[in-house]
DNA sequence: GTCTATACGCCGATAGAC
DNA sequence: GTCTATCGGCGTATAGAC
């Protein structure tokens, strides 16, 4: 990603590498009690300046830490709808992603479902009006087009089927349930189609 | 409330005033985007000092607020299963109380489901493990004991349940939905208590 | 016993030296 | 691009007026 400019050698601190510091601290302990000090002394630079160079404030570090998730989210359903036809598949194969992801990347998701957007970003969309979210819910309306899905609301059945599944990874992140995501998996999928699907 | 104490009259600032006041700026704003200024102007004193006389600091009218809900949530609770025998129907009525109580007072639920617990409270419980939670995962044993609900972990059936009130409420607080809590409640119901009853 | 005035420390943020 | 110095704002806390 960089740009012209002569400097190749003296990397220094990346961007990645504040953002990874801060995603890891946000999941943590949260957006508001990470301070701008805990930042640079994960990173391991002497004052906050530095973060400053490559972020205007702390908000914008939030806001390009969503952004990236959020894209990256997005690149993966689409890859998802292309390679499957049938709305239960693509629902599936989502919601598989949503576990595997809360296993391998669990801070990942923590900062994504657990804090609450709309405080940290006031100016900012629900995380219903995203990109992502948005395409997901562009799913289930085909499902409900093509019958396999209950003629309702699609936000409605969006609810129900997110609803599970966030609640369940919610539990699991928090430890209130013992084990693995994985473990609830197969399970939480029949709950969450169930609960949308035509009979 | 009042203990002995000669002073009757002048009664200035109460706690109710407060609480009050901090509910509605935590539930509109947040609790970390809410300062002590923004309490005090809000009731209507000059400066900050006045709120230390009722509490220690800002955590602690968090604290204050959280323990009366969840003490009101259990109170309610407790009436609920008293009234009631089975199972379904005392989920059935947690679960109209909770659909009332956003439309009544959305400022409580938007201040108990909306924001994140642990994040304002490091050292307090999870959500799930407070008492009025307790208790409603309590009900949800009964019944499967009874054979009205699935034989699963009753946490598993307590997150499927919870999971599309939870998502229901929150979108319809957020404004995602457009109408009152009220309009979704009985396909809600049918969906949550689906998702945990025995077929 | 309640409110006013005032000060302290921490954090977010900026300007400028090297 | 990193560090020094510094500013304003907020949460906290105390001493004193009524």
């Amino acid at each position: 990603m960089d740009k012209e400019n002569t400097a190749p050698a003296k990397k220094a601190i990346t961007q990645d590498e504040i953002l990874l510091a801060s995603l890891q601290l946000f999941a943590e302990k949260g957006y508001f009690n990470t301070s701008l000090t805990d930042i640079k002394d994960s990173v391991g630079i002497k004052t906050t300046s530095g973060i400053y160079q490559h972020f205007k404030n702390k908000q914008a570090i939030a806001e390009a830490l969503f952004g990236n998730i959020l894209d990256s989210l997005s690149i993966s359903i689409d890859d998802i709808r292309r390679r499957n036809r049938k709305s239960s598949e693509q629902l599936r194969e989502i919601f598989d992603l949503l576990f595997k992801l809360t296993d391998e990347a669990p801070e990942v998701v923590k900062f994504l479902l657990l804090s609450n957007i709309k405080e940290i970003l006031p100016e900012g969309k629900t995380l219903v009006e995203t990109t992502p979210f948005n395409k997901i819910r562009r799913v289930i309306q085909n499902g409900i087009k093509d019958g396999e899905i209950r003629g309702i609301d699609p936000l409605v059945a969006y609810s129900y089927f997110f609803g599970i599944i966030k609640q369940t990874l919610c539990l699991v992140l928090s430890g209130d349930f013992p084990k693995q995501a994985e473990s609830y998996q197969s399970q939480a999928w029949l709950a969450a189609w169930s609960s949308i699907a035509k009979k």
